[in-house]
RNA sequence: GGGUCGGUGCCCGAGUGGUUAAAGGGGGCGGACUGUAAAUCCGCUGGCUCUGCCUACGUUGGUUCAAAUCCAACCCGGCCCA
């Protein structure tokens, strides 16, 4: 390939697609390089919409790019979207989502941005919080709240019926008769205005942000700014193998888990994703994929990003127990979240003891769990749900296991 | 606004007066097998401290011994027309 369109080693790792590869005057590899010359700073926007509240490693891949450039010394311009969280970004959603409130939408950021890890050094955090000339935070209800028609009219003729129709999201309910609201057309001029208002020169997102970052460079283009490039990185797929990684799937790993949940869910991933999440949430040299088995793949795969975001040694001693616990060497195992029995009366039947505590949504199923034998005391099973124990002592200590994931030591 | 079709459990989808907590499929959960993977097979899949009770088929009210099923009004959506 012509070097002028070959990205920074640091750059291109797990990258989708990136667009447009050239213009008329200068690539994309070269403007970079331009930029790194003449140490210009290059605005790099990634937009969140805090409609949740937990970041998964789905999440991670991009604000490890953004960090990228933030290393590589560009700003990472993040906005957080507390306005278009409002209106629900119809991407990839199937239904019109519920608005949120301005509260629940405030509070969510700043969970947000907790998890990744403002407040702490560099070092430990996930985007670079401290180097000041490095990170710019901006809420986009700082210039959207105040647009008035006008303004709005102008954004809306920007953009014509059939483009928004042939957006996949929208032309799917289109073709099934599921309702589109007018607002959601919003949603894509709003995200591109964004662009326009940081004066991004680069904007990073998920493969099934082209659209949205596409009109964000008409609109550039429209208020007379040199438009951004698109950098899109793959949707990661979730544990469950099958579906994007995503809070309303279960099927994620949070960036908050402790050491031993992450770990655990992740050396059992399918085969399938293995190739995937070893280029996008570590950095090892993905040559070792064609050489080793799939369950050392896992292993090696586990350890390192729980040590991303606890460190070697804890990841180890997740790893270790874990192990341990499979062997069913219980007495061995060094840490296992704990579970207090402060609250429960005695003597308490099985079922319900399980379902006061929180390990099921209903005593039913936890019920149903136990009589499916899926549940199991220090290794052994319990399959009447009606057992009954009499005082506290009979468990203080004892291993609860239900299933394959969730594994606790009662206490006191 | 008019016409018309439709709204069933997590999702899709049967069911047009009674043994319907509601067929079937998907998904999920649990078990066996395995590499704590996949595939396959088996079981479970409304709630409740549960030999029983309660709540459920858009909402509310009505008819009936009995309603997801009949009637009325209302709400929501699709399509066609304006």
């Amino acid at each position: 390939m012509d070097e002028k369109l070959m990205l920074p080693k640091w750059l291109s790792r797990g990258i989708e697609e990136y667009f447009p590869m050239t213009s008329k005057d200068q690539t994309f590899a070269e403007r970079i390089y331009d930029a790194e010359k003449n140490n210009r700073k290059l605005r790099v926007k990634l937009g969140i919409d805090p409609t949740g509240t937990d970041i998964h490693l789905g999440h991670s891949i991009l604000f490890k790019k953004l960090r990228a450039f933030q290393d590589n010394g560009h700003i990472a311009v993040l906005i957080i979207g507390d306005f278009t969280a409002q209106i629900g970004d119809p991407t990839g959603k199937n239904k019109t989502r519920v608005q949120l409130s301005e509260k629940q939408v405030n509070d969510n950021a700043k969970t947000y941005l907790t998890q990744l890890g403002m407040g702490k050094p560099p070092n430990e955090s996930i985007l670079d919080f401290d180097s000041k000339d490095r990170i710019e935070i901006r809420y986009n209800s700082e210039w959207l709240k105040g647009l008035n028609l006008n303004s709005i009219i102008e954004l809306m003729g920007s953009a014509t019926v059939s483009q928004m129709l042939a957006k996949e999201e929208f032309n799917k309910r289109y073709n099934s008769q599921i309702p589109i609201s007018l607002h959601e057309f919003l949603y894509p001029l709003l995200q591109g205005y964004d662009s326009v208002a940081v004066q991004s020169d680069i904007e990073l997102g998920g493969t099934d942000q082209k659209f949205n970052i596409a009109i964000g460079r008409d609109l550039q283009r429209h208020f007379k700014q040199d438009p951004q490039y698109g950098i899109l990185l793959p949707i990661l797929t979730g544990l469950d193998g099958i579906k994007k990684m995503s809070k309303s799937e279960f099927n994620t790993v949070g960036l908050t888990e402790d050491s031993l949940s992450m770990y655990s869910k992740l050396e059992k991933v399918p085969d399938t994703v293995i190739p995937s999440y070893f280029e996008l949430l570590t950095e090892l040299d993905l040559s070792v994929l064609k050489e080793e088995n799939p369950r050392e793949l896992q292993r090696r795969m586990a350890l390192e990003v729980t040590t991303l975001f606890h460190g070697f040694e804890e990841a180890l001693k997740a790893q270790s127990n874990c192990e341990k616990l499979f062997l069913g060497q219980k007495e061995e195992v060094g840490e296992i979240p704990e579970i207090s029995l402060n609250e429960i009366v005695f003597p308490v039947k099985f079922f319900y003891l399980l379902s006061a505590l929180k390990l099921f949504k209903s005593s039913s199923e936890s019920k149903r769990s136990i009589k499916g034998g899926g549940v199991k005391i220090d290794s052994e099973k319990i399959l009447n749900p009606d057992m009954t124990f009499d005082t506290k002592e009979d468990l203080v200590g004892k291993i609860l296991q239900i299933g394959k994931k969730t594994i606790k030591r009662f206490e006191n």
